[in-house]
DNA sequence: CCGGCTGTTAATCCGCTGTTAATCGCCGCA
DNA sequence: TGCGGCGATTAACAGCGGATTAACAGCCGG
């Protein structure tokens, strides 16, 4: 999964920076209004976490000229504390949640996971298909009851998949959501960290689709 | 652990100030509701001793606030005494415990303990995890019996591990509930500190999840 | 002034990552 | 049915960066 960050002030940013990479998303950061308008429209982001105070273009017309472009994908605005009536412009211009300034870092990730979850249509925190079960909260996976230890790329690649079930995923758009900036990779990458998933979650699992990617669970209609 | 103590009496802050970090906690002071509301919203802390008279802003309104936004740590409350309306208002706010002043500072000491203990969901004062026990009264440590000298810093870095037995623990975790106030290191204090505590208790004790940070005891699923 | 506690620096180690390259196997074609 | 090609699989390896560890320097209290 990952996560575009806007937000102006360096030592905010750089926080939320650690506590998402940390979470195990790969994240963007950018710093003002235009640039973040030009990475959320053209990378292929899974959530936004949108400062409102901001140079150049402020996150609201941010968020609004998304909304006009059909740019999806969910965004979580913060404003600063008492700032009632940002809060309700932001959710009419599209905002999916809104956290008030200061904040708790474990909320906005608790916020984030649930705006993630909603967007792939998932009930609950643990996603579990043919005995694998991955748990968004502690990133932690097992299979058939028994923990499995998974590294950090492993986990975003499962995850990525898990949150797609049924649909089968390539490769480039792997590598978009699995990885930040952007990287280009002519190499096979991807398929490396899926015959690592293969090896510790069983051959089976991760269903190749020739010339197309590879799914997980079964194939939706 | 790291408390959180807001009076603004000067005398009496200073003597909790001096009798807590004697009992090995982290101490942060705050004279004014303002801040306390601020810096409890924001900071790390494990719990909070809050005086209910205050200048700016009263320790009733900045517990209710704190409990509005969901901030949940343990909140002990110190009231005049024979101020028995207080005491109800004060639970009905959300506080954890209440003690009336004056008061023995061992009862203070007691009765936080009981709160730290009950919020990390521990039954007993003395935490018990393969072979290492730490008892919390008196902030000694043993290894299969025999006692272990520990420095106060090695002493919290324990602690706080063990209270959240199962749990991985960041490095910035750490951090923020070892020392008050801010304390940005760029340093690897708390390797040093995991390394001194892995000689003096056995190296497999302490865990690492790489990428992620700490672990004591078996992870909890 | 001494000794222990702290925190910094730096050398080293080790697991993760991504690359290369060899092999496999599916599929189309003759 | 056999062959060739291409995509997928798999193993092996080198570089990197996080983690470990030792050694040292500053500080504080006695």
């Amino acid at each position: 999964m990952r996560i575009l960050v806007v937000e102006d002030e360096a030592r905010l940013r750089d926080q939320l920076q650690a506590a998402l990479e940390e979470a195990g998303y790969a994240v963007d950061t950018v710093a003002d209004g235009e640039l973040a308008h030009f990475v959320g429209s053209t990378e292929a982001c899974d959530a936004v976490v949108l400062d409102l105070g901001l140079p150049q273009l402020d996150g609201l017309s941010v968020l609004r000229r998304w909304r006009a472009e059909e740019v999806a994908m969910p965004v979580l605005i913060l404003t600063a504390r008492d700032a009632w009536h940002e809060k309700v412009a932001g959710m009419d211009a599209g905002a999916d949640d809104y956290l008030a300034k200061p904040f708790r870092m474990e909320e906005l990730l608790a916020r984030l996971r649930a705006l993630l979850r909603r967007a792939s249509g998932a009930a609950s925190a643990v996603l579990e298909i043919s005995g694998v079960s991955l748990d968004t909260r502690t990133a932690r996976v097992s299979l058939d009851g028994a923990p499995v230890k998974l590294t950090g790329h492993e986990y975003r690649v499962l995850s990525y998949l898990m949150h797609h079930a049924g649909a089968v995923v390539s490769r480039t758009e792997l590598i978009e959501h699995i990885y930040a900036q952007d990287y280009d990779r002519d190499s096979n990458t991807v398929e490396v960290f899926i015959r690592r998933l293969r090896t510790k979650l069983g051959d089976a699992f991760i269903v190749t689709e020739r010339g197309l990617g590879y799914r997980v669970g079964e194939p939706c209609a």
